[in-house]
DNA sequence: TCCAAGTATGAAACCGTTTACATTGCGAGC
DNA sequence: GCTCGCAATGTAAACGGTTTCATACTTGGA
């Protein structure tokens, strides 16, 4: 493996000439940085990272940490990371799944010296105190965060609003015993839903009823096994609110395997808005949230503060998640559950995918 | 941001006590290791990573490149990777979305000199140059390579015969005229799928027609348009193999937009066997394999490169490609398309996620 | 009493870059 | 013919660690 010394040596000039030309600094003569460049591709040379990070202080490269990898969502933030990212020439150090504090704290301190930022998204309590130590070190940009942290940049959904609503059309249609399947315990999307859901049922001057609350895990399964609890529950529920769309498939298949209609019987409501959605039978009718746009607004928001520099304030930013009516919800069917607009020949209505 | 020289000045030893102490050598006086930790932590002092793998030339880092980063398929991928690799205590570099040669040249670049070895699973020809070049440097692991280079170690997943298996599981069905939605041009995997789709037809002594070959691209969207037309076709298909169970979903709801039942009118077969699968309507008959635990080979085959250094051979792994029978082809259904073992309250058929 | 072996620590070289500063050579202006 | 300024290049000091080798101090056995 050739060093920049080996390069200058077989080509004659010093190491200094050899940095100028591959840093494009315009003081080397054109046939001396020409002859440069031939020996370096001969040598198979490439400057060392971790050198290059050593003088330089800097990486070029965005550290990302995520609570969690399963589902389509998250996968879809790191795709408008990583898009995003390519965009300015940054590279991404990733890091999920870490089950409490303590993993959180290990994986920060592991990507200390090796980022110029990082894009965080942190559920939970226990990982503030991480935030707060790499934030004296680099810039952080949050994602969904429970609470805001002093000089740290976010993006976040308007998970609120958005259950909200959702929960709010379907008391608009007329229902009033309402369910709604909850995500995992101590994310605060799955917080934020659920405390959209309450409101909405106060808005309307309705009752929250506890026994109608069930616990989930954002995973299909548990979606199938909130729809058996469901439908013991009375007064058995008109209309259930599943806090994201993995769960709510597994919800229409456990009604379909008891026998029950969407919309007909029960209408269903999801959040999400993933790829299959509007797929499903009957077309789901979700809550559009732009993973993929989070995860791209994050990385601008961070070029932002790494420009800056210390002084760089701190931005907040919300995305909309905005009720997309399909067929589950009753809306926009006579109750049959199949998909109208598509029995044309046209493809079902989607969101637009970026 | 204090260095090791701060905490050595304040601790009143010299800097190589203090690197002694965080790299665990035992031969340092419990009472300065004590002293030594103590200022450390009030100096908030960690050890500079690009510094550490500058002179230790490890950077406790893998490289990842995939093609792509669209659908559940690769973020289980990615999550197997990384959570094998935590175990290792290594972090990942993450590269995606790469559309020719060139970008991934570029991209491995970029990574020369920050990883320990690369994961690349390489669709396509473009991608090799890249793979010798990093190759030369650090171990590479490759994930359902079209071409087996020498040298790397690779795992794969049994496309050619998984999809096989599920063609002549049709045709043991009875079907004669079938028909396949393919994955994207220049896809290994895709291509290995359509390989192993006409292979099931000649070993029952059918012509592969060429009319029942269907373009796609892996996303829902195009299963939707392969299904409006196939329903043109003549003569008419009984059965479709779709690439991925992404498009079967898109399949799915186009054939039930146009009135026909599955299984009962067309049977459906698709591969991956993603979370969702279990439950659609019917629940889908498809190929199971573990992204995951593909990801996770590859780091258990990379820990073993690393180990083996440039006397690494060259281990070649096939992750088994299951038919995992449900509803969608008619077999274990009257062609209701209802979810039989569900309707007597269990959870539907689905393969273990690990 | 002396030496060998061991333990704890320090000094300094090195890893591969970037960059501030020094040096050289040369043409122009006086 | 000098000096000045500039272009082109070289020298050497960082950057923040690890590690080899040397050194000082104990300790124990002959």
């Amino acid at each position: 493996m050739s060093t920049i010394r080996d390069v200058a040596r077989v080509a004659g000039v010093s190491i200094a000439t050899v940095s100028r030309v591959f840093n494009n600094h315009t003081l080397v003569n054109p046939e001396t940085a020409g002859r440069v460049l031939e020996v370096a591709s001969q040598l198979e040379y490439w400057p060392n990272g971790a050198a290059q990070s050593l003088t330089t202080r800097r990486t070029h490269t965005l550290g990302v940490m995520l609570p969690e990898l399963f589902g389509e969502f998250y996968s879809e933030v790191i795709r408008g990371i990583d898009r995003q990212s390519r965009l300015h020439e940054y590279q991404i150090l990733l890091s999920s799944s870490h089950s409490n504090g303590e993993e959180v704290l290990i994986a920060g301190r592991a990507m200390l010296g090796r980022i110029d930022g990082l894009i965080m998204m942190a559920p939970d309590e226990a990982s503030i105190e991480t935030v707060e130590r790499v934030r004296r070190r680099v810039p952080v940009v949050l994602l969904n965060p429970r609470i805001e942290v002093e000089g740290c940049c976010s993006v976040a959904f308007e998970n609120f609003s958005g259950a909200r609503a959702a929960v709010a059309h379907l008391i608009g249609l007329g229902h009033r015993d309402i369910a709604m399947i909850c995500g995992p315990e101590g994310n605060v999307d799955a917080e934020e839903r659920l405390r959209g859901f309450r409101r909405a049922l106060t808005d309307a001057g309705l009752n929250p009823d506890e026994a109608m609350v069930l616990p989930g895990d954002f995973r299909e399964s548990t979606g199938y096994e909130a729809g058996a609890a469901i439908l013991c529950r009375r007064p058995r529920p008109t209309a259930v609110f599943a806090a994201n769309d993995g769960m709510a498939v597994g919800l229409l298949a456990a009604l379909r395997a008891a026998g029950r209609r969407v919309p007909r019987d029960i209408a269903v409501v999801g959040f999400d808005d993933i790829a299959i959605s509007a797929y499903l039978n009957p077309p789901l009718t979700t809550v559009s949230v732009d993973a993929c746009g989070l995860g791209q607004r994050a990385v601008d928001l961070m070029m932002g503060a790494m420009e800056a520099g210390a002084a760089g304030g701190s931005l907040r930013q919300l995305l909309p998640a905005l009720l997309t009516v399909r067929a589950s919800c009753g809306a926009d069917s006579a109750g049959s559950g199949f998909l109208e607009e598509a029995a044309g020949g046209a493809e079902p209505a989607r969101r637009g995918r970026k």
